[in-house]
DNA sequence: AAGTTATCCAACCGCTATATT
DNA sequence: TAATATAGCGGTTGGATAACT
């Protein structure tokens, strides 16, 4: 009885966990674990559970409204992974903190600079993310323009000008990120002034759909974000509804590229919203191998291509 | 084609905080 | 109130596989 099981999670091992809790519930995860017969300590099955096979879990493709708010939060929290992860729906901590690691880590790493030094951070705020907010923006323009969406996940972005600064609100349905140093600004020191193409932010003005004042919330130093984070995490984040919710603000789809070396799986093209998505489908048991399967949860995209070297003569000495 | 290296990420660990007995 | 159980967090590891030589 006690030769627990360890490693990966056999399909029957996922089974077992989901139909056990679709009858008798979360929680308990040790006396759980006995129950339904699993040779797995409970915090395996709580994290199996929590990680991977809940229905509302979304993995793979991280979007680029999702990095700049990984990237915001991290900026002020750090390591904070569960505090972050609440603020993307769906997303878990371990996921956020594996994105981090494996991408934004890679790349100080790359840069011979430590990720918590304040040249990388500087990097970060005055370079990646206010490019991540020109593609997103530009996104936003090509859907603007006409290009159909397909497969398409739904954000808002709201450009605010305020007195003070451009806040830029992305809105993932609940999350949302009031935030961002005052981009065509923080672009032109950059550049020495030259070419921010974010001076069209205020063509896409709009009030403040969210009634949320600028908080008087600061970071460090730089003095530039404004971040409240009071909205409620437990709204319906798919885009529809926030459109809706929002129908000042600019509403675009974006569409799944491949620009990266992720390999999910387009023609998981079906609506499963994650790999417990058979929980929907008729007798809510039908199985399906989530030990080999790959989702493309939303046609995000997941490039690396923020991370462009060409921005790299920033860090030169 | 085979071998090697790099990358990704699921799952583990140790620890702390909170709840229950 | 103390002891025990449970939940949750963040750091780390190792297997699978992609990328490279």
């Amino acid at each position: 009885m006690e030769d627990l099981r360890r490693g990966p999670w056999t399909v029957e091992e996922d089974f077992t966990l989901i139909n056990y809790i679709a009858h008798h519930g979360e929680g308990r995860w040790n006396s759980l674990s006995r129950c339904a017969g699993l040779k797995r300590t409970g915090k395996s099955c709580r994290l199996r559970w929590l990680n991977y096979l809940r229905p509302d879990v979304r993995r793979g493709n991280i979007t680029l409204e999702e990095q700049l708010l990984i990237l915001e939060l991290h900026s002020r929290w750090g390591n904070r992974w569960s505090k972050i992860a609440q603020h993307l729906p769906g997303r878990t901590d371990n996921e956020i903190k594996n994105y981090w690691r494996t991408r934004v880590q890679k790349h100080a790493k790359q840069l011979k600079c430590d990720v918590n030094s304040k040249q990388f951070k500087d990097t970060m705020r005055y370079l990646w993310m206010p490019r991540l907010v020109e593609r997103i923006q530009s996104q936003s323009q090509s859907q603007a323009t006409g290009t159909p969406a397909s497969a398409a996940t739904t954000y808002n972005v709201v450009i605010n000008t305020h007195q003070n600064a451009d806040i830029i609100n992305l809105d993932m349905g609940s999350a949302q990120i009031s935030s961002v140093p005052q981009p065509h600004d923080v672009t032109n020191i950059i550049r020495g002034g030259g070419g921010g193409s974010l001076e069209n932010s205020s063509a896409a003005v709009s009030s403040d759909s969210f009634g949320t004042p600028v908080s008087d919330m600061t970071t460090d130093c730089y003095n530039n974000y404004v971040v409240p984070l009071n909205h409620d995490l437990n709204q319906d984040y798919y885009p529809p509804a926030a459109a809706a919710a929002n129908n000042n603000n600019i509403n675009y789809h974006h569409h799944h590229q491949h620009l990266s070396s992720y390999n999910y799986d387009d023609d998981q093209s079906n609506n499963l919203t994650s790999p417990s998505g058979y929980f929907n489908q008729a007798g809510g048991m039908d199985f399906v191998d989530h030990q080999n399967s790959q989702w493309n949860m939303d046609g995000g995209d997941v490039s690396d291509n923020i991370w462009n070297v060409d921005d790299m003569w920033f860090l030169q000495p």
